[in-house]
DNA sequence: CCTACCGATCGGTAGG
DNA sequence: CCTACCGATCGGTAGG
């Protein structure tokens, strides 16, 4: 019913949306109660948007934007592995954390997504993984990280960041900063190579 | 159609329902997918099950059971907070290796319980994430885990540890018992106090 | 375990 | 953005 001033009823329904895919996830979620939430008619939310599966689309590539956007800066820089993947964790604890609902439906209602957007999305999941597993391997390869296997640390990283959508209270007692700090301090103890210190 | 030996048809009907619905998620596997994949009418299934809810009942309650079992005996066990979080991460780890379609229900599509049932699902979690919580909370006392705040910690060792069941493989090459022991020391490496070492 | 079927709900369209 | 409505599919039951 009442609509945020910046924002266009588009924009409303994607956050609606977003909001909904998550506490009850997408396919759980019809259109009914969209637009019940929303305070208009079904039939009304065609009017912005095309399918339920475009409004999926757009929530799982827009935050996928996101997640580049925040790691681009990284990227372009050169310090060293340690540095980097500090960088790199709290980047990505922070878009979670400022995105909390369009994290969980990108989490995990990708799988929903069918034909040339599913193929895409997984392209660009495992290319942002990519620069992931780079800044490990290079730690590894100079010695600043033990070598558990870069594969199975990258697997481990994104386990312990991932799941915080499913925990993290934007009303909380910890903000966004602490958490993506304490966070990259605890995993990136857990891969220091402390056997020669 | 083929029946293994060992197993009634309703025991066929949970493993299949695990499968499926770990892979289209709970919301999105319809009884006729579950019946068709079995290779018996949709109608059939109710010989031996009472609802779709009731077959997601069982498969999470199974499972918890098995994380509980899983630890028991390191609760009955007084060894230090380190040796004791190691074990206990093990396990945990060796129970959703070992049951990952069951586990990737529990994890998510526990959701989709209603009533009592979700009341008592949500009980046993709570339960079981409290003996994580204590062991840490000890090793913190100790001075043997950095305090980085019990609930946090807690938060983030399932992190850790309750994707798995999304990148493990059990045709893989890695093994239980590897991915169990490296993972259980990433973390606890991530956990240790060596600020004062 | 099957045939036959129910009422409810689904995503979405036509036409204004 | 609404009214009116479509064909498809849903979980589940009756009765054998």
């Amino acid at each position: 019913m009442v609509q945020s001033i910046t924002s266009t009823r588009k924009d409303q329904i994607k956050e609606v949306a977003q909001n909904m895919f998550r506490e009850r996830g997408y396919a759980a979620t019809s259109m009914r109660d969209l637009a019940a939430a929303i305070g208009i008619e079904p039939a009304s939310l065609y009017s912005h948007i095309s399918s339920k599966e475009s409004l999926l689309k757009e929530i799982c590539f827009s935050i996928a934007k996101e997640f580049f956007e925040a790691i681009a800066p990284i990227q372009a820089n050169d310090s060293d592995p340690l540095t980097k993947l500090e960088s790199a964790i709290i980047a990505h604890v922070k878009v979670i954390t400022n995105n909390v609902d369009a994290a969980a439906v990108f989490l995990h209602d990708w799988r929903h997504l069918s034909g040339p957007d599913l193929t895409k999305f997984k392209r660009m999941r495992h290319e942002y993984e990519s620069f992931f597993r780079e800044i490990i391997a290079d730690g590894v390869k100079q010695g600043v990280f033990r070598d558990a296997g870069d594969k199975f640390m990258v697997l481990t990283l994104f386990s312990a960041l991932n799941w915080i959508y499913d925990w993290y209270n934007p009303t909380g007692n910890l903000n966004v900063e602490e958490i993506a700090v304490k966070l990259g301090e605890i995993i990136i103890n857990g891969f220091k190579n402390n056997t020669s210190s």
